[in-house]
Order: structure tokens, then sequence, then C-alpha cells
DNA sequence: AAAGATATTTGGTAGGACCAATTGGTATCA
DNA sequence: TGATACCAATTGGTCCTACCAAATATCTTT
């Protein structure tokens, strides 16, 4: 982004403004930045429209409410591009899911207070019930990582977490499907799960992010030998792509 | 968002102006548009942050290639300018990139081309080098950390850590200068390095994984000294802005 | 025809002026 | 006293003009 972007950002972390804060006027804060305001208000629409700032005609500008947030979501945008182009990233999600979401675990068993048990245990109570359509399961499954990555209480995981759901949202409903035809799946997920659960309900941290690894090491093992079943071409090829030289096409 | 915006979207459809074709020059397109080259402007930054135009300096302005072909784009580009969200989170994210940052090292270890390793040399000899102002020391460490992360061969875990150097951008590089004002932590953290690119560049994978752990979580500690240190200093409000609404925290 | 110098185009920035909405204070009135 | 009406300062929103710097187009020179 443009530099002077990041300058008010730092200014606001330096400043200690909280979500809701004023910002010195325009004029005030242009020149403060040694800037024309004409500048400023150009920077200053950048983070408004990424929803950083409101502004309010005649009030002022003030930082968006949940605006940490954003810049969370914000800093993770990048991986939208990627859950468009070709499904074959799910290997290289697994792969740091095995990392983060035992560390999630672990972090979870220590951290965890009285809400986030209840919410974990209900989550584990809906995975294990096995519903009928894999839609629904799919949910349910992503409903109970997410509900360990919230016991975690750290935001930057819950938030990372949740955008690798994202990536994988489109294929784990059609991999769960195939999944549950293998035999004993379903009884091994389930008890995974519980195990997982256990763990972080017990306070055992360490186990805890080994069942976390165990599970999502058989996840990937199951999804591994499924693509080979289905034997499907591998990803495409890189597309190179260079910015335009100054023509304009009719 | 605003109705300028999609004033000039409606533009762009109904002018069929493919990825990579030219607007109209700022001028022209404001008259068009029956509003001032400013307020042109302005929103035409919104959409330049929002990666649906881009803009070269004396060329044009560029309806942005496909989201797909952006994302590798993106992919292949150098470091970018620092700067920070909101300040609070370092600590979720090194966390996090305990875990990330010792796979990266771990998988780049195994994965590395000559191309890979060649950059890492590169990296390392930058980030050893010490530069002289802690804006480029920092953009050094986080080529090398990238470097790392490119090795991997991962592209998620590639965006992921990317994504989580931009939460911690500015205060990498203020963090930075107060670390290299406690002795040794200069020469500690260069051994680091080495240690990590030595494992990776010999193909020690577990090796890599345990220097990058070792590196990362003497990183956290010193930041965690600096901060118990700053959180002295503090107290000195230079608020000088009063605040009609939002509230001042201590 | 190729290479270099020059002029034009075009985005980037600065600064001023005015409008419109909000805010806060002041005066007025019940 | 308390509420209301009014007014003036503050502040974001828009327009304007001018100038700079980079990229491009045009012309000149060899």
């Amino acid at each position: 982004m443009s530099p002077l972007t990041d300058q008010i950002r730092a200014l606001i972390a330096a400043r200690q403004l909280a979500p809701g804060a004023r910002l010195p006027p325009e004029r005030t804060l242009a020149a403060e930045l040694g800037v024309s305001r004409s500048r400023l208000r150009e920077t200053m629409q950048q983070l408004i429209s990424h929803g950083l700032i409101v502004s309010r005609r005649g009030g002022g500008n003030f930082v968006a409410p949940g605006s940490a947030e954003r810049a969370l979501e914000q800093a993770m945008q990048p991986l939208q591009p990627l859950a468009q182009a070709e499904g074959g990233y799910w290997q290289d999600v697994m792969e740091i899911r095995k990392s983060l979401e035992a560390d999630a675990a672990y972090h979870a068993a220590l951290r965890a207070d009285d809400l986030d048990r209840q919410r974990l245990q209900a989550a584990l109570a809906a995975v294990c019930a096995g519903a009928s359509d894999p839609e629904t399961q799919s949910r349910a499954d992503a409903a109970f990582h997410m509900a360990i990555a919230e016991a975690s209480h750290n935001l930057v995981l819950r938030q990372v977490i949740s955008g690798l759901f994202d990536l994988m949202r489109v294929s784990i409903a059609e991999s769960l499907s195939k999944l549950h035809l293998l035999p004993d799946t379903v009884e091994k997920l389930n008890h995974q799960h519980q195990a997982i659960a256990g763990a972080i309900l017990a306070g055992r941290a360490d186990d805890a992010r080994q069942a976390a690894t165990d599970h999502l090491c058989f996840v990937e093992d199951s999804l591994r030998r499924i693509e080979t079943e289905t034997a499907r071409a591998r990803r495409a090829g890189a597309l190179r792509n260079k910015l335009p030289q100054g023509k304009q096409p009719a």
C-alpha cells in the first residue's frame, strides 16, 4: 500500500487511538504529516474504503469500530485469489493446518474459559451426531475446529484458520462425502475429535496438540488416498503476465 | 461504496474494457463524469487500493489484470513498505510465526532448489551485513524470512507468512532499533540466521526447524523484554488532541 | 533505418477557495 | 431554571489552478 497509509496507521497506533476515537482534522493532520490536504484525503479515502476509518461530514474522521479485525482481514486478503485459482492447493493448506491447529489445540487447552468449553462440547456433539448430508456435516466439522481456534484466545490464529477453512470450503464437502465411503473412517474421525476435545477440556495441552496432529495427518492421508484413486490431473502450469505497455484495444 | 466508483465500474463494463485496457486520462474522464479531477482521483484511489485498477505515472490508468494472475504477480513481488496495523497483536503473531516459520524452514530444507538457495544466501548476506538504519535492516530481515517461505514451495504458507509480516510492519522496524541497543543481540541474531540458512542449505530439515524455532523464541522473548521496559517509560501522554467522543486510555 | 533529443501527454502533488453538515456556545423565551 | 432558537466556528466535501515528474509520442540527426 502507499507509505502514507502506513504513516497514518502508525500514527493511530502510536497515539493509542481506540476504535471510535477522533483523528485530528484533515488540515491539521496534513500539516503534521507534511503533505497537502489533497494527498491526505486521497489516502484517507483508501482507509475509509477499507473500513478502517469512518468519516462524518462536519464532525470529523474516526477510527472505525472493529478496525483491528478489519486489519486482519485485510492482511489475509491475498488468500482469496488463491481460492479462485485452481483448486489444487488443499495439500498446501493441510500442511499449514497441521501446525496451526495443533498450536490452537495446545493453547486452547491452556486458555479455554467456561464459555469456550461449553461451545466446544456443543460443537463436538454436533460433529459426532453425524448429519446425513455432507454439507451440514462439513459445517459441523468447520465449527468444531473453529471452536478450538476461538478457545486459543489468539485473534490472529483464529483469523488465519478461518481463512484457511474459507479456502477449502469448496473441496471439503465433496471430499468428506468420499471420505465416508471408506470403511471405519467415520468412527475413526469421531474418536479423534473426541480425543482432541477431551484433552482440551482436561487442560492437557501436549495431549491436545498430539491429538490434533494425529487427526490432521489422518485426514491429509485419507484425502491423498482419495485423490490418487480419482486419479485427477494435477495443477496447470503457471501463467506469466506482464503489465500493460500503453496500447489500448478497441 | 460510493456512487462514483459504481459509475466508473459501469463505464468500464459499458465500454467493454478488458483487463489491461487503458482508461481515459483523468482530466478527460473527470469531465465526462461531470466531476472535478480531485474527486475523481479520490475515487480512483479506492479502486486502485482494491486492486481493480493499476496506475502508471505518465502512462495512464489501466484495468487491473484478473484475480488469479494478480495473485501470482503479487506473489513474485519483492518486499513492500513497512508499517503496522493496530498495535497489540504482535504477541499473537509471534505465536503463529513460531509454528509457521519452523514449518517453512523444515520444508525449505527438503524442497529448496538452486534458485531458492541462491536467493536465501543473498538474503542472509544482506541481513548479516547490518544496515545502518532500522528501516533497511527490517526489510532485509523480512526478505530473509520470506526467502525461506518461498523455498518451502508452499504457496499458501508463503501468503500467510507474508500477511503476518504485513501485520507487524512498523513495529518490527522500531523494535529492531531498540533490539540493537541490547548487548550481543546483533551477534546472536546473525548467528541464528546463519544457523537457519545453514541447515536449510545442507538439507537438514529437523535442524532447520529447530533453528527457526530457537530464533523466533529468542526474538519473542526480546520483544517482550523491550515492551516491559517501554511500558515503564510510557505515561508521558503527548496527546494534545481533545477527544470530544473517544475515550482516552491511560 | 536506428539512435538520440525534444515536445506532449498524463498521473502525482500542492495550495487555495467555497459549500454543507455538525458542533458548541449564546441569547432568548416560557 | 430550563428549554429552545439562533449564530458562529469547526470540519469534511468539492472544485479549481498550477506545477512537477514520469512515460510516451514526435522530430531530428546520423
